[in-house]
DNA sequence: AGCGCCGGTTCCGTTGCGGTAACCGGGGGT
DNA sequence: ACCCCCGGTTACCGCAACGGAACCGGCGCT
């Protein structure tokens, strides 16, 4: 048992390391779950994400319109109006999301408990 | 429809923002990949991790040993040895990472066919 | 003329993750 | 006496992400 780990199984040229929200991105997710009802404002969105900037914003905005996650559409008025949406594939990562919120929400507290023990050993 | 977005849905205070792979962490999801089938040691993680280095890799273990992940045993030999293994806690983590990979083979393809047009459309 | 709205952009500063290289302790081999 | 092994630790550093604040254009209102 306990085959030998492949040396290669993380290859940096490996297409998942593009995975948009690449475990990494801090803003992604929660924009996909504002958008889950529906399209929203640039300013309607940062208001629930309050601690975001507009600069952030539309920079995380634009890479998510880049991977076709959303879409943009640009109404030609006064005030200016824009509207973001989920794509189709954005909208399937909202299973992918629900799926982490539900191993949250049934792991918190073993995880909180873990911390604390683990300090109470090692209060350093 | 599309009911307000409710201001506080991302309070600051929320703990799943301790989520251990806290879309965030670089290694974890490939730690706990690579303890699928059994315990390794530590520079047997570093061959296909080979990207990473000793103390960054050390930081992620005791982090994730912090967050009840993985357990770590240290046998008094010498040369030392030392082996991580996941916790049922952390082998819970395996579907979600199983759930993620999934969903990039599946749109692996859409996704870099959606930078594609992206770029042609705008090349700055 | 001046102000406000909206959706940004620009400039600048900070923070912190991740990386590099050097070193360590203690036993065993030669 | 020296070096190697393993599993780290320490000091230092660079860069990208994140953040704050100011500014912009075009229109309408007063």
């Amino acid at each position: 048992m306990t085959a030998s780990l492949n040396p290669d199984m993380f290859d940096a040229a490996c297409p998942t390391t593009a995975m948009p929200f690449q475990i990494g991105d801090k803003w992604t997710v929660m924009v996909v779950l504002c958008l889950e009802d529906g399209p929203r404002r640039f300013n309607e969105l940062r208001v629930p994400l309050r601690r975001v900037t507009s600069k952030v914003l539309a920079e995380t905005l634009r890479s998510m319109e880049r991977d076709g996650l959303i879409n943009r559409f640009a109404y030609d008025e006064n005030p200016p109006r824009v509207e973001y949406e989920l794509t189709p594939l954005g909208r399937t990562l909202l299973d992918l999301v629900d799926a982490a919120r539900s191993w949250c929400s049934e792991n918190m507290d073993d995880l909180v408990a873990a911390r604390a023990a683990f300090t109470a050993r090692d209060p350093a």
